[in-house]
DNA sequence: CTCCATTGCAACTCCTAGTTGCGTTAGGGG
DNA sequence: CCCCTAACGCAACTAGGAGTTGCAATGGAG
């Protein structure tokens, strides 16, 4: 409580300008030229900012990574109520692809299965925004075997693996250009597994053998 | 034909021997350092190599490494016929696993997802696989179609991919620690998936509304 | 055993990470 | 509106890895 009156301890005024500059620069350079090829100061001329500034604010070129990264992790997928499953799938898949698809939300997830996800701090990010977002699926699952749509052993995470799946594997892996159904594709696809009974708890010993 | 008898031009002797050491090595780097952080003299000392020996085969880094993935990218996986289409899925599925699994395997995987998935090379050769893979796979989906344990129209593409995604986002995306059954869940989702018309060409309007 | 292709080695240049000291500027409080 | 200071720009560093070159040493094939 020292400085209490006057306050001018905190940063204030254009710092935060410049470091908002930073951190989109970062992303950007993230984006086109990828973390390996990433440079500070290919950063500090995108946003306008001399070196020494970047360096003022972040130790190494790691922690402006992480840090320009973290800011996007918060930021994620709501949990949909629709009424119906398939419709609150559908809204779950569309937010995926759309978090991996605008500039910002793509460099993001490129990023995180680059080099830069072996960062300690970008790897537990990750691990925390699956099991957060396993844990916002949650209640659509939960409500969808309340209407009788889903077998009562239904995993969430199961589940959510299933649609997610798809959508990463598009959009990130194989990369070919028909990728406008993406998201609906993987609806169909979780939609007959989980009506399987092919996402249930524990063991495969469900009942998926029998009809054709 | 102009060096038939003596053959000097061609390179021979411990030469050899020294290249294996150092794609070994790179492969080794590239798992446990990963692209970024991958080192021409660090490579070399892996290798119990020179660093100018290094430079004399391969004119940059990136030579270097696309050089030694593409040497695993021949072998591959193989056209299963087993008589049945969930056998002829679960030998696709556990190929594929085992293929990001081992050592070098989940090395040249995982290098192909980051930075230097940047490389065009690379890029090129990642597709190369999996059009590869598509097509190897088809004739397990013909044989299905022709016994009757799928729908006519089912796409081989469309099927293989979605096998191959829960793969991919199990051992490399979310990455959680419980994924000795993913295979298996690979089968049973693409199973369910193929069998309710899910994976059928061009559009969506297949017949998977109706019983839950 | 001999020859020469290949390797080892040292000494370079260039580029980027990261640091330091000092002069300059911007923007908020008075 | 002016001034004060925190934040910035700038130049000049060190350290290390990419990539190159000339020369000496060596090891494998004939």
């Amino acid at each position: 409580m020292e400085s209490a009156s006057s306050t001018p301890a905190r940063p204030v005024g254009r710092g935060r300008k410049a470091q908002a500059a930073v951190r989109a620069a970062t992303l950007a350079e993230l984006l086109d030229r990828g973390y390996a090829e990433l440079t500070v100061e290919g950063v500090a001329q995108r946003a306008g900012v001399h070196k020494t500034t970047v360096y003022r604010r972040w130790k190494t070129r790691e922690s402006l990574v992480v840090d320009a990264l973290a800011e996007h992790f918060t930021t994620d997928i709501p949990t949909p109520d629709t009424g119906a499953l398939e419709s609150d799938l559908r809204a779950l898949a569309q937010a995926l692809v759309q978090s991996m698809t605008d500039p910002v939300g793509k460099a993001v997830q490129t990023a995180m299965l680059s080099d830069a996800g072996r960062l300690p701090e970008v790897a537990e990010a990750r691990r925390r925004v699956f099991a957060d977002r396993i844990r916002r699926a949650e209640p659509v699952v939960v409500r969808a075997v309340e209407r009788g749509e889903l077998p009562a052993e239904t995993d969430p995470a199961e589940l959510f693996g299933t649609l997610a799946a798809p959508v990463y594997f598009h959009l990130l892996i194989s990369a070919d250009p028909a990728v406008e159904d993406t998201a609906e594709r993987a609806v169909r696809i979780t939609l007959a597994a989980a009506r399987a009974g092919a996402l249930t708890r524990s063991r495969h010993s469900a009942a998926d053998d029998g009809e054709a």
